[in-house]
Parts: C-alpha cells; sequence; structure tokens
DNA sequence: AAATTAGATTAGACGCATCTAATCCTTAAG
DNA sequence: CTTAAGGATTAGATGCGTCTAATCTAATTT
C-alpha cells in the first residue's frame, strides 16, 4: 500500500520527466511539491526501495515502469474528476485542480470506472490534457510544441493549457484561449510579451503564460517526424 | 484544523451518543473505529483540549456544541455523497458507505454546495438517514423505533437502516426491506428470529438485523409525546 | 467490607512525513 | 589544479496516530 503523499510524488516525478526529461533533480521536485530538499531525499530513498523509482546519488531520480503505472494511476483519476466536476458540477476550469488534487488518492477503482462510463470515457480533460487510458498503458507523447517556441506568422491550435496555476487560467479564460481556440501569433515582443489574434481579437500574453500553453501547428503542414 | 482522523472521532461519539446516549466509553468507541482503547484515550484529550469533547476521567466522553457542529458537516459530506453515488453512479444501497467515508474528509464546502443543488437538497440518504441541512443545527430527533422492539400484530413503515454493515444490506434488498417498505410483524420467534409479512411474503429476519431497521407506526395511532 | 473483574489510563515505543542545521559531493571557474 | 558555489545528503528533532504492556480505578459480587 502507497501513502497519499508516495502517490504525490510518483506524479511530480512523471510530470517534470516529461517537462524537463529524467533525470528529476532532489530541488526541483522539492519546489513543485512544496517541501524541502531533505524531505525529499528521504521520500526517494522509500520510493526506490520500492521499487518505484531509479535513483543515482547527487543526479536524480527517474520512474521505472511500476512507478509510471501508479502515476498514470494517480493521473487518470486526477483528469476524469476534473472532467466530471466541469461537465456535471458547473466548476470553470481555474476551479477543478484542487478539489480534484484533494480527491484523487481517495476513489475506489470501482468509482474511477463508473466515472469513466458516466462521462463517456473522454480521451482530454477540461485542460487538454490527456487522460490515461484505463489499462495504464504509457501514452505516446503527442505532437504539441510551446506556444512561447512560436514565431510571428504561425497559425496554430491550442491543445494543452496548464492546470497548475488558476491565476493563469482565469487570465486565459477572460482572453478567449482554451482548448480548441485558433490563433495567430502576431508577434514576439523581447519585453516578454506574447501578442496573438483569436478572430481579430488582440491579445497579449506574459512569456510565463505563453509557456505553460502547449499548441498543434494548423492550415501550414509542419508535421514532423 | 482538524484531521481526518479527528473529524472520524467526532462522527462515531456523535453517533454512538444517538444510539446508546452519552458519555460514549473508550472501549466503545475503540470497537467502533476499530483502534484500541489508549489509542481513543489519547485521542480523546487532544480533543478536549480543543473544546471539541467534554470528558470525564474513567467514564467517557460528549460532545460540545461545536464538536458537534464538525460531527454535522462531516456527516453532512458522507450522506450527500451517498446519496449521490445512489442516485447518479448507479451504485447499490450497500456499496455506498465506503466509497463516501473515503471522500467525505476531502470535499471542500463549495462541493458540498453544488453536491446539495445537484441532488435538489436532499433529506435522506439511500438508507433513509437524515442528511444535516447547510446550516448544521442540530436535527431533531425523528420519532422512530427499533424494529426489534415491536410485538406481533404491528403495522409499520421502515424508515432507516444502518448503514454499518454491508452483508445485511444486501440481505434486506433481496428481501425487499428498505426505507418506505410497509410490513407486518408475525411473529417474534425467542430462537432470536423475527417474521414479517411484507405485500403477502413471509420475510425472517435475524434479531441482528431487526435491531438496525428503525421503522414508523403505520395504521394505528401510537403517536408518543 | 473485601475481593474480583471490567474497563480506563499511563508509559514507552514505532513509522510516517516533515523540518533545521550541518556536512558532503560535483562541477564549473579561475 | 585548486577552489568556490550550488545541490544533495546526513543527523537529529518534532507531531501525529497508532500499538503493547503495565498499572490503576470503579463497580459488582460475595
Amino acid at each position: 500500500m502507497l501513502s497519499d503523499v508516495m502517490e504525490d510524488y510518483l506524479k511530480a516525478v512523471y510530470e517534470l520527466e516529461r517537462e524537463h526529461g529524467p533525470p528529476v533533480g532532489t530541488s526541483t521536485l522539492a519546489d513543485y511539491l512544496g517541501v524541502t530538499p531533505p524531505t525529499v531525499t528521504s521520500m526517494v530513498e522509500k520510493l526506490e526501495e520500492r521499487g518505484l523509482v531509479e535513483r543515482e546519488k547527487y543526479k536524480g531520480v527517474e520512474l521505472t515502469p511500476e512507478g509510471e503505472t501508479v502515476a498514470l494511476e494517480v493521473l487518470r483519476h486526477h483528469r476524469l474528476l476534473e472532467a466530471f466536476l466541469a461537465d456535471h458540477l458547473d466548476y470553470e476550469w481555474d476551479e477543478v485542480h484542487d478539489e480534484a488534487d484533494a480527491l484523487e488518492h481517495h476513489i475506489s477503482e470501482e468509482f474511477e470506472k463508473r466515472l469513466a462510463q458516466k462521462l463517456g470515457d473522454p480521451a482530454v480533460d477540461p485542460h487538454g490534457d490527456p487522460i490515461p487510458t484505463e489499462d495504464l498503458e504509457p501514452p505516446e507523447s503527442p505532437d504539441t510544441e510551446v506556444l512561447a517556441d512560436h514565431e510571428a506568422g504561425d497559425r496554430v491550435a491550442v491543445a494543452r493549457v496548464s492546470d497548475r496555476d488558476d491565476e493563469e487560467l482565469r487570465y486565459l479564460k477572460d482572453a478567449g484561449v482554451e482548448p480548441g481556440t485558433e490563433l495567430d501569433v502576431v508577434e514576439h515582443a523581447p519585453i516578454g510579451m506574447f501578442v496573438v489574434d483569436i478572430d481579430g481579437e488582440t491579445v497579449h500574453l506574459p512569456d510565463r503564460v505563453a509557456a505553460a500553453i502547449r499548441v498543434r501547428p494548423v492550415d501550414e503542414r509542419v508535421t514532423e517526424t
């Protein structure tokens, strides 16, 4: 049996691996989880004993396949809950994250199954994040790019938005940016501001925000190999 | 801030007070919660420090008004969740208790509010247990009696069934006993078996089961003062 | 009234998740 | 090649919730 906290660590390692690639450093994890580095060290030692992460001292950690399965399970819970809150309880997308975080460790497999069924087995949550399937196979990484990496003139469709920052999400909701929205990059001002055009509306996005948005190319064929 | 465990203790004291009246003894609580008596002693000391229970050493505990409010809050969460699981996720009434127990400490006030709204502010959960109202005022005790106290010839309507024992609940579901069911007491066999008649069907209920059913008199005026 | 018994409490311990303070690697810069 | 800087780890402590073993209190029986 794993504690809630252990599940949180595994989920965090999973997400940080996606973001920066393995190995994930102690301080990176500590920041992400809001604890101190020694706390992380002692926790990852326990996770290593259980075969959930592989660790190289002074370097960082990486999930084992078993650890990844746990992370995907938790992530599936989290994202199904987010979808449920938005679809059936009228939550806005900036309100679902914390509630889902609180509940994700406490729902049974039965609950997960019935929730998925009720929702019609959705593929993505309200932020566009892919929901792991029931078999918990590692999903292939979808071919999305970070908006911040694009240049003036590109036309893209929003695929996913990071769900970790409520402020950001409210800002984007007001701006009309959500999964599916198509936009043209007008300018990347060096002051750290992105200017984009959405259906004729000009919208300004600070770099921090543009870095949290993942997009898919549109109109021009940019199909990478 | 109260821990989940503290909330469980307060809920347990509340329910045991209803059942046997205060004060609630250490071993009674220990049995109910599945822990040892010393564990209860140390926990109720902490609850006393926080003003949630009143305690007389070697006698037992009793909720203060503040403690009762916490208990009612948790109970409201629990019963709203049970109602939700049964109404919207197709759970059977013997399956809802454990799931609700796991979730009751982790839902936000916002979630509670939206759930109640979605359910149409139900007054009772699937077992007939009253759901505390949003203002958490202590509900007046409804005038129900234990089925086991009735004699042959009485006609009664089932009001509530204890939700603590899955076996029992499945047995009763099969027998067609649920809140609202009307039945005639045919015989109380001294072997510890109740015989009742439901719409012409004869149903046998062991004493243990009959003790978990609360009923309201029907047909004959037995309005007690 | 004394003795037994049922129940409650104290004493002391453990594992979890966390912290602060101190020390120890690793690496990049001089 | 030495050293300074930045991370990471060890050491040691704390609070929570739990346990077992030992002791104590209260109530009932004789």
